[in-house]
DNA sequence: TGTTATATCTCGAAC
DNA sequence: GTTCGAGGTATAACA
């Protein structure tokens, strides 16, 4: 990893064209050839960037550039496609190469699916009487999240989203279509379950006769384990 | 800025949990406060990182900490959420700071609203005999990216994408019904166009009486500006 | 300030 | 390899 501190302006040009003025930023040279330019404030998100696989070269700077107080201009060009980002180096204020090594990678638990085993388990939430037909239930277009019975044995098909969107209505109203044209299986009524639901994607679910549910996270991990939070 | 190169572990608890093992990496802390936990590969996306506000404090490893080779712990909490972001450092290789200054920001150009544009001034790619009602036609769901008239003088409304998926061709259908209920409208009929359309998208547009519409934004901005592209 | 749509989205998994 | 869905999405535009 090489680390340059430098003032510099950047050109991007590939899936839209982009311009960074002369300003003092962080270059950040991976060892997979990846190039990241970081200002200092704005975390998370580079001002630009160059995902590899991608080739770095240095030129020399022309007269003109010479005179406009370049140093060095480095081509960072990406290997399959035909993205470029040009970095124009002005004073460099620090330069230093590093060795790290292999990274394990990150370890996480607890999101979406989280939530499909936790309502599977859980699933009297649904309402009194219900049982479990199964998760990831397979259809030609898709797995539903959770197929379930009700109290009166009724089919009910369960889409779970951690955030309640109009697109996670769509895609419930596509597999409500067609689970009730199987005629072993129809009617079947529809749930939309979610942390929380956009108003919009309410609104749409019950014009379709959706019901919809609002899944405490919290409560239901708690129910699970209650001490599987850090601190 | 200040950046760490360190032996370090992570942990993170907040939306989810997650665990950096001990390995050595890059840490980031900009000026707002703000850090980033960067590995030697795999651009773009930090391994883990806390989004400003957030405060930073260094604390003395305890007993076992020393004992298992921590000299130092981070803890840097969110001033808003409840996240907290956990380094324990050991053999620190490089730590330096920096002053960067403001930074102008990006400048960017090119993008869906681009081709809206060169869509609305090239409005004869829908087809001879088309004209131009307006861009961003308003309704209560929201703005229809370009309404106009064909040769016969029908209402043709166009969903415009970068890349035409599944959810662009259910924007336009929710578009079309509403338009569809205005009687000094009336027939209206839809274009889905965008520069690249999924084969999925294709078949439920057609399947829905959508026209589909491949847009070549090089072509169309090449008629625009012949020299707008960089290199 | 809250909500919606976009992104050089990134990233991973399933097909 | 391509497609699809999720993300601690982040971030900009807009009401």
């Amino acid at each position: 990893m090489r680390l340059v501190l430098a003032r510099c302006s950047v050109d991007y040009a590939g899936r839209l064209s982009a311009h960074l003025p002369l300003a003092t930023r962080l270059i950040l040279v991976k060892a997979d050839g990846s190039v990241l330019v970081h200002s200092d404030s704005l975390s998370y998100k580079p001002l630009n960037w160059m995902s590899p696989p991608c080739t770095l070269s240095e030129f020399e700077p022309d007269e003109d550039q010479r005179a406009a107080g370049v140093s060095a201009v480095w081509k960072v060009m990406h290997t399959k496609t035909a993205d470029l980002l040009l970095i124009s180096l002005h004073e460099v204020l620090h330069d230093s190469s590093h060795e790290l090594g292999e990274d394990p990678g990150l370890q996480k638990d607890g999101v979406e699916a989280h939530l499909q085993k936790l309502l599977a388990e859980q699933i009297s939430l649904l309402g009194d009487g219900h049982r479990l037909v199964r998760r990831e239930y397979m259809t030609a277009i898709g797995p539903v999240d959770i197929l379930a019975t009700d109290g009166t044995g009724s089919t009910v098909a369960v889409e779970i989203k951690r955030r309640g969107d109009i697109d996670g209505v769509e895609q419930l109203t596509r597999y409500l279509e067609l689970l009730n044209r199987d005629p072993l299986l129809a009617p079947v009524s529809g749930v939309f379950a979610a942390q929380e639901i956009k108003p919009q994607a309410r609104t749409l679910a019950i014009d379709r006769g959706i019901r919809c549910l609002t899944l405490d996270y919290d409560a239901m991990r708690g129910v699970d384990d209650p001490h599987s939070r850090l601190f």
